[in-house]
RNA sequence: GGUGGGGUUGCGGAGCGGUCAAACGCACCAGACUGUAAAUCUGGCGACUUCGGUCUUCGAAGGUUCGAAUCCUUCCCCCACCA
């Protein structure tokens, strides 16, 4: 069981606060995630300086290498990574879309061929349940298929049948403890009945959180947010929601306004790796050749290391020279520029704020990025 | 001085009579990235273009041929070995 509090709202909006076993995440949080126990390119201690309070972790990625039972042997995936604070494993049903050449789905479950070694293995979800367990996750992700998009509405219904009975399996499975909680995902593509009746189920099952899942899968923002619209009044109010892989800084901002809390998203992480660097005033690509002899910071209100000690002409070479510690200072940035996001959107509900908010993160982004002189 | 090898689109380097504006890699110019098979992937990369094409390129100048980056001649450079 983890704790859930509402501090607060505005409009459909929320302020609150998650307690877990590694510690308290108020909400609404982003998470960055740490597929394969490393945040990449970050030490922990530099992800928590960005004000992350809880990371992601795979069960997949995890499971092949170096393997659920040894991360336990070695005093679990916290003692593993040394990352003092909360963890959010998912459950290995992105893989049963991402990886779809490499695994054939049965009632029962999963079985992936490995993308490291070719190696067959059977995820189910009460294997799925106990990898986590084994991990020591504070928050475990039932089992479910992050349905492709796009699915024909009976594609999408079997999709979304079929996890809800994974997720009562999930629940089945799973051994409550003190500060750990398991969270159900919704499925149903952008089909509204469909969403109502998986979050139905879920509710049913009762979890002590609430995940919507299978979006930013290619359906586009204004989809997304019609199904949100639909979908999270549906969901037990006085539990998280958490919108899985989401997104862009706009994305997220649409999601909080429309009552999600939690959100996890490879692309600060992927994209300070491949040289772009969100700003409040839009994206940035540093490899461009416009950054070439930009003395200036990346973002003058930023307070992370990338901005406070080198020029957008450095971060430049870095990138281009191909050179690790880019990697590691755009990293750096992204997760800070998420975590401030974040604490700014707090901060507006708080002050009951949030259209003020939103509309002037709208107004700074469209303005677009100074020009040099 | 002798013998052999070579000069190809920014660089490296294929091509060795037509299907060659010329493979491939790098560099360069952009784009994408949403519960991470990602320090990855796409596209562009001679000049013009009414996007159908048109024009100028393969060290230089001549020549052979219907046709030459590819064959011949001379010249200019470079490399290796031998003196």
């Amino acid at each position: 069981m983890i704790g859930f509090m509402l501090l607060g709202t505005d409009g459909a909006a929320r302020r609150g606060r998650v307690t877990t076993a590694h510690g308290t995440i108020e909400t609404p949080a982003f998470m960055p995630v740490g597929t394969a126990a490393t945040v990449k390119a970050m030490r922990p201690e530099e992800v928590a300086a960005t004000g992350a309070e809880i990371i992601l972790g795979n069960t997949y990625h995890l499971m092949l290498r170096p393997g659920a039972e040894r991360i336990a042997a070695l005093g679990g995936l916290h003692h593993f990574m040394n990352w003092p604070r909360a963890i959010l494993t998912d459950s290995g049903g992105y893989q049963v879309m991402s990886l779809a050449e490499l695994r054939q789905i049965g009632e029962n479950g999963v079985t992936f061929r490995s993308h490291l070694d070719g190696t067959k293995m059977e995820l189910t979800p009460e294997r799925s349940i106990e990898i986590q367990c084994l991990l020591g996750a504070d928050i475990t992700m039932a089992f479910d298929e992050c349905t492709p998009f796009p699915a024909t509405e009976e594609q999408a219904r079997q999709s979304m049948e079929l996890s809800m009975r994974w997720a009562a399996r999930s629940k089945a499975a799973f051994k409550d403890r003190e500060g750990a909680g398991l969270f159900g995902i919704v499925q149903g593509s952008i089909y509204p009945q469909l969403r109502h009746r998986s979050a139905a189920a879920l509710s049913e099952i009762c979890f002590d959180g609430y995940a919507v899942g299978g979006l930013a899968v290619g359906e586009g923002q204004e989809a997304m947010f019609k199904v949100l619209d639909e979908t999270v009044p549906m969901l037990p109010q006085d539990r998280p929601h958490y919108l899985m892989g989401v997104g862009k800084p706009a994305d997220i901002i649409g999601a909080v306004s429309r009552g999600i809390d939690m959100f996890d998203c490879v692309l600060p992480t992927r994209s300070g790796r491949t040289g772009q660097a969100f700003t409040r005033r839009g994206a940035l690509n540093l490899r461009n050749a416009r950054h070439g002899e930009d003395k200036r910071p990346l973002d003058e209100d930023c307070g992370c290391a990338a901005c406070t000690r080198y020029s957008r002409a450095y971060l430049h070479h870095l990138v281009r020279a191909n050179e690790i510690l880019g990697s590691m200072l755009l990293t750096e940035h992204n997760l800070r520029y998420y975590a401030d996001l974040m604490r700014g959107l707090r901060g507006a509900i708080e002050r009951q704020a949030l259209v003020d908010f939103v509309a002037g993160f709208a107004q700074q982004q469209a303005a677009g990025d100074i020009p040099p002189l």
